[in-house]
DNA sequence: CATGAATGAGTTTTCATTCAT
DNA sequence: GATGAATGAAAACTCATTCAT
């Protein structure tokens, strides 16, 4: 009785849509057709799916966390893994925040978008908030690990993440290759490791 | 002086107001009868005094451009002015981006407006990319005074103009205040005047 | 008893299921769903076992009087009981009206909802102009038993429905309790008896 | 400069419109479109003229309210006219409601509706229970002045105004001709006139 | 019988832009 | 120059109904 349930694939395909109309054109301007069409999927059903357009939204941005997220549990590893020094620990958490955010052009593109929204949209900021703040703490952890003090581990990963929003706004509109961005991550990050 | 003529102290009006409408609210929620309400203008002479709303911020982005370079020329001096050393004069520009750009939040705000449109918008991406282009050159020229050598020079402009927008965004998504803010600009800039 | 086939248990619970939506909501705003949800039946079944929305609706109308019909006979009885005087009777008659009938906030409420329908749907409409037009012949009737003459009676039975149906109103309008609705009720009706 | 000032007008037109499609469709299957095009108006320019549909409907009710407010003024006199005896009054106000209330089944319709509508939207209950509790309360007055006690004349000005609505209803319903109706009215108001 | 999925038409509302005076 | 009025296109969202399993 009754449909299988498609629910999950259909809202998955819904949060892809969105990543790539985004890609086109700001969020503000993607209406909910553009959405649907990109789905391949009838408009009205995104409400079937979603509360409004907004829960798109937030769902999105919430998907998009815990996808790096995961990621960067598989690639780096959240705690220092037996037998790895802080120091190669840090490396990894820089190798991964260069290779594949930073120089990902498309979601620095996305994040532009969503620091605008977070602006003035109270739900949308709470999410930015603690994706930065999670991703603040979690550097400064492992620069911990890596032999820098309480303090200047704070005031370091913070400034190291700002870097890197600013490198990665300047990656798209520069329209910088890879190999450039990284150019400019890399030098400041060995000066990081040589301030520990 | 001689008194304006009519046209330019209207138009002036019209991207003042522009700028507080920005401070409320996203550009694309603030609407011509916004800008005219805060202007104490008629809506429909927005359209007597500028092509469209676009053309507004097009204009706008112009003159925020305009007044800040007149603003540096003013306080730091676009050529190394005789008698001033190259450090001295590094010192002044980043005394003048601390404390004009990156903790005036109203600003840092627009600006990340301005980026976002900037994403989609060729003519203000084109708009936008001329000012970080001009900003770097300008900052490369003055650390070249200070001594460094032309690669470097560009790179550190770069970098530090990039670090400096992350600064700005965060200051305003955690709400720093202007001392939080400083630290964390001169900690790094500190380290800059120290290679060069 | 034996036990009902599963569709018109089904249905009944359905035409249950609207009477508790409509206590909360205007027909209008109770979607297929919400009465779905009350009855504790997927909303597409409802469907299965109406032809449509409005299709409910009628049903519901028939049910809600044929429910009230068969409480009068059982509490008053239809026709003259042996042994019992027309007076009598027209006493019984009113006591029910005001019993179970105008002072039933939920039911007048309900009577508010499907005049309005009825103004400009015939379905409804045709379905409610016989309730009033029975429920006023038997009326008449029964005050003929009591003594009225053929067209005195017919007025006054249908004075006496109107002015039920605007107490009924006044009742819900102004949150009158029991005491109060019954107190004005009362009044006109003994009016009528010394009428008679 | 400037166009003609026109906004009244348009208002007014808006609001006639709502009433004829009141006459023909419920409120909340008359879109702003059948609204704009009753009205010869471009459905955009209701929302430039009134806040939103519901507006519409509230300054309805309101224009309603005081046409005939000031028409009952007009024909009957709030206050005891010099020389009219209370007896007299009274009679005025009779007739004032059979003439031009209960006996004009256009705007009984329209009552319908919207005490339907109030039953779940607080605005339109409190603006529908202040009509009648002034109309309650100015019939009552005139009772006094014909010479009834506090008491009686409050629950007889309650029993006559919930009596007409009756009437009215059923009016509209058995589309009783105006001397049907006049005559139901004509009876109950006699014997009122006796009790005092 | 039952159910989640899908559709299509429709509703209110918004807004940049233009018009008429 | 100035202003209120007008337009038309579009957006988010809703829902009765139907479909597929």
């Amino acid at each position: 009785m009754g449909r299988k349930p498609i629910r999950e694939q259909r809202r998955r395909q819904i949060l892809e849509a969105l990543y790539r109309c985004l890609l086109r054109k700001p969020y503000r301007e993607t209406t909910m057709k553009d959405i649907g069409a990109e789905a391949g999927i009838n408009h009205a059903m995104l409400h079937y799916y979603f509360r409004s357009k907004e829960d798109i939204l937030l769902c999105f941005i919430e998907n998009v966390y815990d996808r790096y997220r995961s990621l960067f549990a598989r690639e780096v590893g959240g705690r220092p893994v037996k037998g790895a020094s802080g120091r190669e620990l840090l490396g990894k958490a820089f190798r991964f925040m260069n290779d594949r955010i930073t120089t990902d052009k498309g979601l620095q593109t996305i994040f532009v978008e969503i620091w605008e929204i977070a602006l003035y949209n109270p739900e949308v900021n709470a999410r930015v908030k603690r994706i930065y703040t999670d991703w603040i703490r979690e550097l400064g952890g492992i620069m911990q690990t890596a032999g820098a003090g309480p303090a200047t581990s704070d005031r370091l990963a913070m400034s190291l993440v700002a870097f890197q929003e600013g490198i990665g706004l300047f990656s798209v509109f520069f329209d910088l290759n890879k190999g450039e961005t990284m150019a400019l991550m890399d030098y400041f990050q060995e000066k990081i490791v040589e301030m520990l």
